[in-house]
DNA sequence: GCTTGATCTAAAGTTAGCTTCAGATATTAA
DNA sequence: TTAATATCTGAAGCTAACTTTAGATCAAGC
């Protein structure tokens, strides 16, 4: 297998259409992984730029840099991700997508009823769940509202 | 009409699952309307409790503070929004809801095809464009997927 | 009237996710 | 070889959205 070309920071960044700065937060943060010139600088595998792309689609959904990060685990670091692995990471983040889709077309179910009739607060609707407050509960989905599965909504507490 | 009864934060606070400082934090950002009593405590009008469900729910589907005050203008402050108020604001919402639900469904599609293929990458797919990106551009939509409206889906930038 | 718990204010602290800065070194183009 | 450009590091700064703290006042029950 030839060796795969190694780009700059700044090629990825450019290719990506993000801020330098930003290509090496997430290289420290250790989401993409990177080797060194002799010199010092950063080389990236090209395929970084598609692990870049992915992470800032996750972040648009809402993910925090912790969730992808660990999302991102199944694929692999030290070779260049087959599409295998990014078909496998897909079917999982369809899945998630399709959750989140399901959550909204409740929530809007929801609404509709709620705040057509009036009833819209938290004793009767409880729409708004989240992870923590679920979480502090105990143990799996406390929602009131079953279809509201909040662990596919934006969450908005540390 | 009879005065509506006011309750005093903690009661707001309890009814909605909150922290107390965080209803102190909305009055003082001006989210949700409140009086005083003789002593100088804050006093709200029940209809807050709705108010503030519907900023937490907003919050869960991405909206920043700032977008959702934006949004709850619609809504009277110095009396308690009547079902009419609401029914407004719940289809101006819900239009919001309908088109994030468009943007992950075209998300998804186009994860298959990108992702499958193994083609994920700005320089073809432009899946995640944002807001300030495309803004940054100058005028309307900048964006190349177009079923990809990034106005409804969650923007991590400031 | 007194005690207890709720609320007040202003200021500081917190976390995530970045950007900016300053000064030094690397790389590239001519 | 030299000038211009890119990158490096570490630390500090920034915004959003809150929470925490401290010391003081309010409100309610006995």
């Amino acid at each position: 297998m030839a060796p795969e070309p190694l780009v700059s920071i700044g090629f990825i960044a450019k290719r990506t259409g993000n801020a330098v700065s930003l290509i090496r937060y997430y290289a420290n943060e250790g989401l993409i992984p990177s080797v060194r010139t002799s010199g010092g600088n950063r080389a990236f595998p090209r395929s970084v730029i598609r692990r870049v792309s992915f992470i800032l689609i996750a972040q648009n959904m809402g993910y925090s840099l912790a969730q992808i990060k660990s999302l991102l685990s199944t694929l692999p670091d030290s070779r260049t991700p087959t599409q295998a692995d990014w078909a496998k990471l897909s079917k999982v983040f369809n899945e998630y997508i399709e959750a989140k889709i399901a959550a909204l077309t409740s929530l809007k179910t929801s609404l509709e009823g709620c705040i057509g009739c009036g009833c819209l607060s938290l004793e009767r609707c409880r729409l708004y769940n989240t992870d923590d407050k679920a979480a502090a509960q105990g143990s799996g989905a406390q929602l009131l509202d079953e279809n509201v599965q909040s662990q596919f909504l934006v969450s908005h507490k540390k």
